[in-house]
DNA sequence: GGGCCTTCATGACGCCCCGTCACGATCACA
DNA sequence: TGTGATCGTGACGGGGCGTCATGAAGGCCC
């Protein structure tokens, strides 16, 4: 190649330098394994190694991301739920009422669900069972704005003080435990599922849609 | 020994062999023996070599009652659930109505669980994490009684017809985590947690105790 | 009581996965 | 271009897992 009208690119590159690069490209690249392997093999037979050889690394290499494979499944969790948050907090900013945010929100998380379900759960195993997401700071994350998003629209209704941390973690439950029964359902109902859910919240048994 | 005077026992044993008592005893002292080491050790650490040692037999013999660890687990919550059934139906005999079988059925499992907790998590390290027990035999048996018996006490009502999947898997996933959540407090109460679950589910947010 | 068959405890063995580490290549910076 | 730091690499030792050949002991019939 002639160098004659070679102009050097000028080094005006604001990316991080290769190293930055190619770890968060490696550390990308474990997870998205991760995420096919589990969903593949299923949690229990998969190994550190069936999700290395997928990213074409080496074994050791692995654990210059992760200590072991809970922990990437830990860390599909934390990127679960903070993909997840900005649609919580969206709920939580337009809502007015303790009932606006608690639909909004259950709505949120159980379209959120069913699409992250689409995704990668391709073909699972049947009966295989995913271990229940551990407390990850993303969750936790989560259930915070949850606890301090029904802290506004309650201090907005006027409503009376009640067990905030009670309250939080059993309507987490709800929609969680409702979540996954609604995926085993055909066709998936998110707003009925939705609809169900806050109802039971907001009046209790009596208050629930009939059939 | 002389054999003057001697009367053998005659043989009107009705317990089974001796086979069939050693194989009861031996499946037995490898579940309590899981049960300590899951408390002292916690659940990830613990293998099924720590497991068998307690009881003094082979590592072999392990394998002649389960197939691994995770089964040993299962086996445990199943004996929990077990174990709980009965008080469930108790609460589901005497109930007139939802509101008393819904808070006869969820004190009553704040107490068991109060309990357990008392008798085997004895000093488990702290953060550690147990895994959630996956779907046994008998905890679907205590589903099905839960759901049942909302069935049974609906119907007493005069209640309009509601989806009982929904709501039974709504009102275990609050009592569970509620459970949760009330172990974690000093000191435990279970009738404050019971009277918040109840009130939640009877009739809603507003009608939560106050604080 | 003796002989025979069945059942099951035993622990050594091979397998596989795990986590580490010394080495070498590549990048950043001077 | 030289130098130090960073990180990918894959071979290696360690250890838990599940199996299996063996032998001991219970059950059973004569």
């Amino acid at each position: 190649m002639s160098n004659i009208a070679y102009f050097p690119k000028p080094h005006v590159d604001q990316r991080p330098g290769k190293r930055e690069r190619t770890k968060t490209a490696n550390r990308q690249a474990i997870l998205d394994a991760a995420r096919e392997v589990f969903g593949e093999l299923g949690y229990d037979v998969a190994t550190v190694r069936d999700i290395i050889r997928r990213t074409g690394l080496a074994s050791g290499t692995f654990y210059n991301y992760y200590k072991s494979k809970e922990e990437v499944f830990d860390a599909l969790a934390d990127d679960g739920a903070r993909r997840f948050r900005p649609l919580l907090r969206e709920q939580s900013d337009k809502a007015t009422d303790f009932e606006s945010f608690l639909r909004g929100a259950i709505l949120a998380y159980f379209n959120f669900v069913a699409t992250e379900q689409e995704s990668w759960r391709i073909n699972r195993p049947a009966g295989e069972q995913i271990p229940h997401a551990r407390a990850t700071p993303e969750m936790a994350a989560v259930f915070d704005e949850v606890r301090e998003g029904f802290a506004k629209v309650l201090e907005m209704d006027h409503a009376p003080k009640v067990d905030l941390d009670y309250l939080t973690s059993a309507c987490i439950a709800v929609a969680r435990e409702i979540g996954d029964k609604m995926l085993d359902r055909r066709p998936v109902d998110t707003e009925g599922a939705a609809d169900f859910a806050a109802k039971l919240i907001l009046g209790g048994v009596s208050a629930l849609p009939r059939l």
